[in-house]
DNA sequence: CGCCTGGTTCGACGTGTGTCAACATAGACG
DNA sequence: CGTCTATGTTGACACACGTCGAACCAGGCG
């Protein structure tokens, strides 16, 4: 099945990320920039979700089991259903091995959300 | 009135940010960390927000009137609506000055969130 | 093959959220 | 004081979202 239709956040080639758009302090956003950068804000906008992504993002490797990080309070369906959120919102991947299923951060979505956020000054 | 209860994200002392929660990639939030974090992210999380934000980070002097950034293709009050939505989110003050009503980005908390996306190696 | 464990999908339900029209408030200006 | 412009507030409504239990797929193992 691969991964859901990923989408296109930004283009993320190995080391030179390419972010959707140019820092929130720069100009005004256009309504197309918005809807897209909008949308991992709000992946990121959920409690569960935040911890769910900073569970695998600070696991080892840069990768976690579900079975890991699946202790956020929620019942493990829920825990799913988040952890497609944000694999749609492009900011994890999944990948089964045996029978486990193991989510892996995007480090080039972090950086482009980096640099959204950053500061004229301090850039 | 002052300013709706401004949500206690972080400590804002002019140039030492004292950021809510670590980065994320360093290890996983608590619930709490990520209850915090989560009303900042969501309250970017919506196009119509993200967009006035935008226009507020980017104007001349780092505000701007209600009256300039009105422009986002939804009706006044929900322009207010959202504006309300971010200052209670603590990424905006306002301060009315005669007729007019301007609203300023908290630098502080840009930094903040930048912070909490900060990749480990690229630091 | 049958079963057990790990994980996802489905269906349903309650709450939250974005939106607008209508009304209310704050200054400016005559 | 009355009125006009600029914003904010209220009430209502539709839709999206988070959550769960139950049913369903995928591998491993006896």
């Amino acid at each position: 099945m691969s991964n859901t239709k990923v989408l296109p956040l930004l283009e993320a080639d190995g080391r030179g990320v390419t972010p959707c758009c140019p820092p929130l302090t720069e100009r005004p956003m256009t309504a197309e920039e918005a809807e897209t950068a909008a949308r991992m804000f709000k992946a990121l906008g959920d409690p569960v979700r935040l911890r769910l992504f900073s569970a695998v993002a600070s696991h080892e490797g840069g990768e976690a089991c579900v079975c890991d990080i699946s202790d956020v309070g929620v019942s493990q369906p829920t825990v799913s259903h988040h952890l497609k959120k944000l694999k749609e919102a492009g900011l994890l991947t999944s990948e089964r091995r045996g029978t486990w299923v193991y989510y892996r951060v995007e480090p080039s979505v972090l950086a482009a959300m980096g640099k959204l956020l950053a500061l004229p000054a301090a850039a």
